[in-house]
DNA sequence: CGCGTGATTGATATATCTCAATAACGGTGG
DNA sequence: CCACCGTTATTGAGATATATCAATCACGCG
């Protein structure tokens, strides 16, 4: 068994610094950028708050105010379709950015709930937004965001099968870990195997059988809540 | 038969006061704004440029330059994969807006291509962003249409089977032209089954029985890249 | 008129879902 | 620390929706 004590939890800054917001990608890794702008967004922001398991960041229909960047642990935006069943339409892991859908009309589309315990981050959104008409870079980084968004959603809906459909889920989160300085092959994964088919669309029941057989062909192993890639090499065939 | 002449791809204006930016929704109709800052939208706009079934708006990896609005007909945004085959990601309808994928990197991330003959507008990013420096409402108007786009992406995967989906495509684009005054029961569908069935994630022969089975069943027809909805009610049944 | 593309339909294979039973886990209270 | 109980995950057998393969049909275009 690999060392599992990373607290992957523990804030490593008082300050949100680690957002989209706040950092931008040099060479597959996140780094903080150092300007005015960003220390003046900083300080509007609320750092840090501590949420437990199932409790609701944002609800459906309530007003929207902020937008939140996930500190740490995972969260889950739910729709409540006609029918009146719950569909998860996306998932958040540390630094991404929750709370877009409530721009359009200014109210929340979605409800948004942490899937394990974890932190947050809560930026007003007038304010940025205000900071984001002085500040062309920020306006530019605000749009970058929801651009990137955008793309994630069109390619998530790029995979076929269920064993696709999972492997690739995997993948955002190792790459999501790795770009953050901790290891891409072991990491934290505490979303309920229910939610998670949920997410991808197909039964519990599929989606544990995917999990079974990725572990008996020894490519990933599952255990206390962390998911461990052994092989790979042949993880990243069944998507590519 | 019904009066198959109206002219769908007509411009009806010679600007481009058509699209999300310029118009607003008041009542489920589309609205013309009239403002200083919509003016000065419109005079960086390119109009009306035609285009022929399956010229390429925009290829992906190309340098960000514009954000294209549909005026009229059907385009597609395709994504490749990386085992080399082609996903259809979005359709766009009249209206909507193009090129949003683009903004995060700099460079497209889908190509995109008209699924019939049709025309559409071109609007210069940077100046655009450069009015939404300057006007705070266009800044707001542009956030809004892409939390509009993550919301229908948070929604269109809510969906599950196969009648499911392309009713609510069919729905989509229905209200599409009734918000602009058309006809909600009868309008142009001139987007090939394959490729309607690629962006649905479905084979081809499934979508081609389920409008079979939709047609038996008196609940629309299809004819002459028409579709006429012949039972309001039974069609809207299926998705709520 | 003929040819190529797109649409339809049938027969069969396959993936996923559903229902049901069992097993593992996680928290709680003694 | 253990026993208990509710929740979550696993596994099996069978049903179902969709995919695949193949043949035919319809349409638009030169």
């Amino acid at each position: 068994m690999l060392n599992t004590s990373i607290d992957f939890q523990k804030p490593k800054s008082s300050n949100c610094g680690d957002c989209e917001l706040c950092t931008q990608t040099v060479e597959n890794r996140r780094v903080r950028i150092q300007s005015e702008e960003i220390a003046a967004i900083e300080s509007i922001i609320d750092s840090h708050i501590l949420i437990e398991k199932n409790q609701t960041v944002y609800e459906a229909g309530a007003t929207f105010q902020n937008l939140f960047t996930v500190h740490s642990g995972m969260f889950k935006s739910v729709y409540l379709t006609q029918q009146g069943d719950e569909r998860i339409v996306d998932v958040f892991i540390p630094g991404q950015i929750m709370g877009f859908d409530g721009i359009h009309k200014g109210k929340y589309k979605t409800t948004v709930k942490a899937v394990s315990s974890g932190s947050y981050c809560v930026i007003p959104f007038y304010p940025l937004q205000e900071l984001a008409h002085k500040h062309r870079d920020i306006q530019n980084r605000l749009m970058k965001m929801m651009s990137e968004k955008i793309i994630q959603f069109e390619i998530s809906h790029s995979e076929y099968n269920a064993k696709q459909k999972l492997v690739s889920f995997i993948k955002d989160v190792s790459d999501l870990y790795y770009s953050r300085g901790f290891s891409a092959n072991q990491f934290p994964f505490q979303i309920s195997q229910r939610d998670l088919a949920n997410y991808l669309g197909l039964a519990e029941e599929t989606l544990s059988r995917v999990f079974s057989k990725l572990k008996k062909a020894n490519i990933l192993a599952l255990a206390d809540h962390q998911i461990t890639i052994i092989d790979h090499d042949s993880f990243l065939e069944i998507i590519d």
